[in-house]
DNA sequence: TTCAATGTTTAGAC
DNA sequence: GGTCTAAACATTGA
């Protein structure tokens, strides 16, 4: 799915849409999707939306929590009740910008100011209602979130020298280490850092890990300046897409020339991802 | 027809 | 135990 910057958009704007409202009614038209059972949420109010690694948390009035993971195509989209959401406009036959509910409608959430819908097209994602303790250990295998204090560049050298053997690209992604870095972000970071994503881990000095940590905040945080990046599926709460792609230095852009050097970017395989990056930029 | 796509998990090999 | 690869999940589109 969509990786930190596109579920941190979701989130922030899910905290203005949704919270305050009760939860009505849910239709649950997949169930391979929905892991719990539905009336353990009904009636219960909305009171906080926050975000883990890729993942989204709705704390809820009772106790409970509804736990979201949207894998790679996954969508949440919320049709207000002055049908804000602007999903279906300019490309009426893409699926991924019908008008939902469709086909790849799977929940519908009836809230009291609109209905918010779960779409997802390769139904790898999945909903789950937990308590305290069952979200408790969904989150402990995790690393820490990158702008969390104990995120350091103590703990990421730390960190990273624990998979010292690794390809840094495939190590940046790994969530158990760092929470949110996916196969976009993680080229973007390593071409400001002018690392190229195939070197070992133990292969890099002291000052190369420095730049590559001083670098991801950055990169992150532009992109969700930006509302994320929108490849094919992934859209903002409203549907709108999100714009990063085009202030991409590398992801997606095997072919063309760098922004930097004009260099031809090249694309190769890195444990089993795509990874894009500047044969003369990045060393 | 074949391949690739924002993610994660698992099985098997070394 | 670590780490690699391939495959699985399901679907579309180039």
């Amino acid at each position: 799915m969509p990786e930190l910057p596109e579920v941190e958009t979701i989130k922030r704007s899910l905290n203005k849409a949704i919270v305050g409202q009760t939860i009505n009614d849910i239709e649950v038209r997949d169930y391979k999707l929905f892991r719990g059972k539905r009336h353990d949420v009904l009636g219960a109010k909305i009171e906080e939306i926050e975000r883990r690694a890729k993942m989204l948390i709705w704390k809820l009035s009772n106790g409970k929590y509804l736990l979201f993971h949207l894998k790679m195509t996954g969508q949440m989209l919320y049709d207000s009740e002055d049908h804000k959401l602007i999903a279906g406009g300019g490309h009426p036959d893409s699926v991924y910008l019908k008008k939902p509910p469709h086909e790849f409608t799977h929940i519908i959430f009836t809230l009291d100011k609109g209905h918010l819908y779960f779409n997802d097209l390769r139904k790898f994602g999945w909903i789950k209602i937990l308590d305290e303790n069952g979200l408790k250990d969904e989150v402990a295998k995790l690393g820490p979130e990158v702008d969390w204090p104990e995120f350091t560049f103590k703990y990421f050298v730390t960190a990273m020298n624990r998979k010292a053997k690794t390809k840094v690209k495939t190590v940046l992604m790994e969530q158990s280490l760092i929470a949110g870095i996916g196969n976009i972000y993680s080229d973007e970071i390593l071409f400001k850092a002018k690392i190229l994503p195939t070197r070992l881990v133990r292969e890099l000095s002291q000052s190369e890990l420095r730049v590559i940590f001083d670098n991801i905040k950055p990169v992150l945080e532009l992109a969700i300046k930006h509302g994320g990046t929108s490849l094919k599926d992934y859209r903002q709460l409203d549907g709108s897409q999100g714009d990063y792609l085009h202030f991409a230095n590398v992801y997606h852009r095997n072919d063309q020339p760098c922004k930097v050097c004009k260099t031809t970017i090249e694309r190769a395989v890195v444990n089993g991802r795509s990874a894009h990056f500047c044969p003369n930029c990045q060393k």
